[in-house]
DNA sequence: TGTTATATAACGGTTTTCCGTTAACTAAAA
DNA sequence: TTTTAGTTAACGGAAAACCGTTATATAACA
């Protein structure tokens, strides 16, 4: 009666953390590490390779090639498969964007081990799995919905799920050191606007000047 | 014959890694892990309810205290005690900090788990462990000592070495968010000579502006 | 003893950011 | 159908950042 074990690939720019979930795998008898890969370009050469594996261990937050890119080329490919991502920082939009790409796994690095295991059994059967710090930020996102507290601030800060995606675009070109008119060029818009954005930004997100829409943006990975 | 097992505290914010660092550790019959703590205050009251360790792995990079933060706490007490530092980047100034703070094992995240363990058998007999790049570094370092292209554009960016005490210092006052004026005020210095520094940084890291300053100072853990 | 690196400072001019406020248009939601 | 959220836009004034350049003092180094 006892099946094939579960095959899982790892993807992570730290070397370290995927010896750790390897470590930590290793202790599950159904599971089975069959390949890593510490940058995206690697993956997608694995899955060009033709490998194939069960569940893919996929961290977002990679140079070069970063995860949600990796899922972008699976998708074109029909390659999408069972996926368990993993994350510094909770990110609903970042879930938005991984679950429309058919993932059903999501946890935040900060997240105990066991979670891992927990996720991997859950997608193989195309069950969700949210890591426990991403239940919660989902249940205050659905909460949230209606009410009209939306805008204000958490105990730790407003959340990037309050801002709009024209003001993540705008935050984004000012993290990669664009001025307000060059953003205002390739938006096509007026130095105006990206003026009112700017500052609207610094208001929503509670920083003194860019350098804090920077720190923001890198916190949560836009950049 | 058979003498005591090596005992370890881990800390690190990621507690995934930690899970990971545990689960690679246990494969080693001599070291047994006492401890763990996910941020700097955590590991700080670890010391202060007089636990003891024989070996403390250590993440730099936490948020509020950072680990530079704890071995100062540590040194100040005059508890310094065999230490592997874990980080996210090279940085040959954090190298020669911690140096000089007494630990003698430096291991960047990229590296695999048995520089770990190989660093953990080194620090407890009082030698030195440096993890593969690190080393590159060291040796680069030093063949640089006396040569002249020290300040050159190098492939992957100018090194964090390149720059002085002070600049650092004023590049974190920056990526803190501060004003020339709010800078000056705070190292007693002219607004002139703040505007100087400034623009001498963004000369060197070959930013646009005060943003690139700051994503800087966020890769190199500044802030 | 020159040479170099570092930290300090000044200055005039330009560009950009910052701040408050107002307002029009649209699409979606109540 | 009103209300709300989002995007667009404008304006005036203050503050800050940016740029090139020059210059002095000091300490370390060759």
């Amino acid at each position: 009666m006892k099946s094939r074990k579960i095959s899982v690939h790892i993807a992570d720019d730290h070397k370290i953390i995927i010896d750790g979930i390897i470590a930590v795998l290793e202790d599950e008898e159904d599971i089975d590490v069959v390949g890593f890969s510490t940058d995206g370009t690697e993956l997608i050469n694995w899955y060009k390779n033709n490998n194939k594996c069960d569940v893919l261990i996929l961290d977002i937050n990679m140079p070069e090639i970063s995860g949600v890119d990796v899922l972008y080329f699976l998708k074109q490919r029909n390659l999408i498969q069972p996926t368990v991502v993993l994350s510094s920082y909770d990110d609903i939009k970042l879930i938005k964007e991984v679950l429309k790409l058919g993932v059903k796994g999501f946890i935040a690095k900060r997240c105990a081990g066991k979670h891992i295991v927990n996720a991997i059994r859950a997608v193989i059967h195309e069950e969700s799995y949210f890591g426990p710090s991403i239940q919660e930020l989902i249940v205050k996102n659905f909460s949230n919905k209606t009410s009209k507290v939306n805008n204000e601030i958490s105990q730790d800060g407003i959340h990037i799920s309050s801002l709009t995606d024209r003001e993540i675009e705008i935050l984004k070109l000012i993290a990669d050191q664009k001025s307000t008119r060059e953003i205002a060029n390739a938006l096509f818009i007026s130095v105006n606007t990206v003026e009112t954005h700017r500052k609207n930004l610094i208001k929503k997100i509670q920083v003194k000047n860019v350098v804090g829409l920077a720190l923001y943006a890198v916190k949560h990975e836009l950049v």
